[in-house]
DNA sequence: GCGACAG
DNA sequence: ATCTTGTCGC
């Protein structure tokens, strides 16, 4: 999947390609268990102004989860958020942040959605077959599947069910806290993805990693206001 | 037609 | 996501 193929597209006028985009997307899809641990990781997120996009990638030790780096891209956006097409919009800015990052990351994590997407290619699967890395989805919220509340303490899971398919799971990362929903997105399955996401967020409801990433883009937003 | 709907 | 102060609860 050319990377180029992504820009340039407009909604909805080019709805049917967007769709024949993810389809093809789609196919690449591994979800095969994750090798040995990664000793890096990175949490990619990102924030808006007017009509820029400020993507930020932050590179962190695993298991340490000690920040050694970040990379920012800062772009025009012209793709509107449309629920279900979310790559279309953050993909690109999201993409050229971790190009600038000096070390791979050997797993990625997104502030959104994995393969528990409408057609099974939300933004961490995206980004996961175009970069060609293992990728997570760490949602706040529902997109697609169903579910049942998992336990209320940390590290309890119930599975994310989608078209009769297990896609991810509704995880409590923290006791006392709204599940987040995680599901893989590239070079993952779903038992690696919640053991991840656990091991990742040891404190807060988010992940270390997209903590970051959040916390950054807003700083940078700021610093191009004032 | 009605309801759902990542960020 | 973003617009936005104080405020209730752990």
């Amino acid at each position: 999947m050319d990377p180029e193929r992504v820009k340039a597209l407009k909604w909805p006028e080019d709805k049917a390609l967007l769709k024949g985009i993810q389809e093809d997307i789609r196919k690449e899809i591994r979800l095969i268990p994750l090798g040995k641990p990664p000793e890096l990781l990175a949490g990619i997120d990102a924030s808006f102004l007017d009509d820029r996009i400020v993507s930020v990638a932050c590179l962190f030790s695993f298991p340490g989860l000690e920040q050694l780096e970040q990379s920012v891209a800062v772009r025009k956006l012209s793709f509107p958020y449309i629920t279900g097409y979310l790559s279309f919009r953050e993909g690109p800015a999201m993409l050229e942040a971790l190009s600038r990052l000096s070390f791979k990351p050997e797993l990625l994590i997104f502030d959104g959605q994995g393969i528990a997407h409408p057609r099974g290619v939300g933004l961490a699967a995206f980004m996961g077959v175009l970069t060609g890395l293992p990728s997570i989805g760490c949602a706040k919220t529902r997109l697609a599947g169903e579910y049942i509340e998992p336990g209320e303490k940390r590290g309890e899971s119930s599975p994310l069910v989608h078209k009769g398919e297990v896609v991810g799971a509704a995880v409590r990362t923290q006791e006392k806290v709204r599940p987040v929903f995680v599901s893989p997105g590239n070079l993952i399955d779903v038992e690696g993805s919640v053991r991840m996401v656990l091991e990742c967020s040891p404190r807060y409801r988010l992940t270390e990693p997209v903590r970051a990433a959040d916390a950054l883009s807003r700083k940078i937003k700021k610093e191009l206001i004032g």
